[in-house]
DNA sequence: ATTAGATCATTAACATGTTAAGCGAAGGGA
DNA sequence: TCCCTTCGCTTAACATGTTAATGATCTAAT
């Protein structure tokens, strides 16, 4: 660490406690218990946030995908390619709406989850044994908060 | 959006509860209000990062200002080509130390940033105003917190 | 002085983020 | 029906995220 002037010291704190870099710190900090559990399933982590959307419906329209695991639509269109090639998903065409695209969780998909579920949640335990459940829950009663705050209700 | 069932919409809404997408979610709907500002100066948002590290030292190496600006590495090594030749920074070998890279801001990265800045402040006061300013407080708190209690001390 | 190990930075390879453009399909009037 | 617009998704192009490997330098111990 170089060794900081009480100026910079101050104005560096300042930058800290910004909320984009906090909030990027944070999820830093919050991913870096999951990566490890990733990276043995040999899964992206965005791809991980599609199955597990996909596993608690029955079958989205790549919109709805993309919203729900908070993915753009041209990434998700490459990770779908991934995953389908993968087996671990089932592709096909709305037929009511030729423009839709139509996921659901593929058999072995749904395996795959299944098999990790257990260790997903150790982690997620441990991250509310280290914070607090309470704490946990204010904090995404606020994020929730600043969502709908920020949101251009159009 | 599709009709949900009573079962399959308590579960997504368990997701949307999870740590790591919540603050997905928050950083991106902050980013939303920055990203005009961004696109109108042509710069992107981790190389607006760095530009704002920089500012707020003399000079730093590339480990101190990857942490500062929560970027990796390789992310940095890449960002700083461009701002260089650019012009808005100024990278030089660190005399005593061969290894190290010193950065710092240009003159003309001063401007930059001097340039930017009210509109900068402006959008940051707008989302102050919107989410209360003791509410942004205890968040930024909490998030602290949050990174203080998961993180690997090592 | 030498050498093994650690450190700092870069490069490589692949996946995703981001914006813009493109394409086929659906919808809504004239 | 035709035309125009909108919508859903994909592709393109470039920047960054992520992990592993490489290169160069420093440090410490011999």
């Amino acid at each position: 660490m170089t060794k900081p002037r009480a100026a910079s010291a101050a104005a560096l704190a300042q930058t800290r406690r910004t909320l984009p870099i906090a909030l990027l710190r944070a999820r830093e900090t919050v991913m870096d218990r999951f990566r490890p559990l990733l990276h043995r399933l040999d899964i992206t982590e965005q791809q991980w946030r599609v199955l597990r959307v996909l596993d608690e419906a029955e079958a989205m329209d790549a919109s709805d995908l993309a919203k729900g695991a908070a993915i753009l639509a041209p990434s998700l269109s490459r990770i779908l390619k991934t995953l389908e090639a993968r087996g671990l998903i089932e592709v096909r065409k709305d037929q009511s709406d030729g423009r839709r695209t139509l996921i659901n969780l593929s058999p072995a998909g749904g395996a795959f989850l299944a098999e990790a579920a257990p260790e997903s949640a150790k982690i997620y335990e441990e991250i509310e044994a280290l914070v607090g459940k309470d704490r946990l829950e204010t904090l995404l009663d606020e994020i929730d908060a600043l969502i709908v705050r920020l949101s251009d209700q159009k």
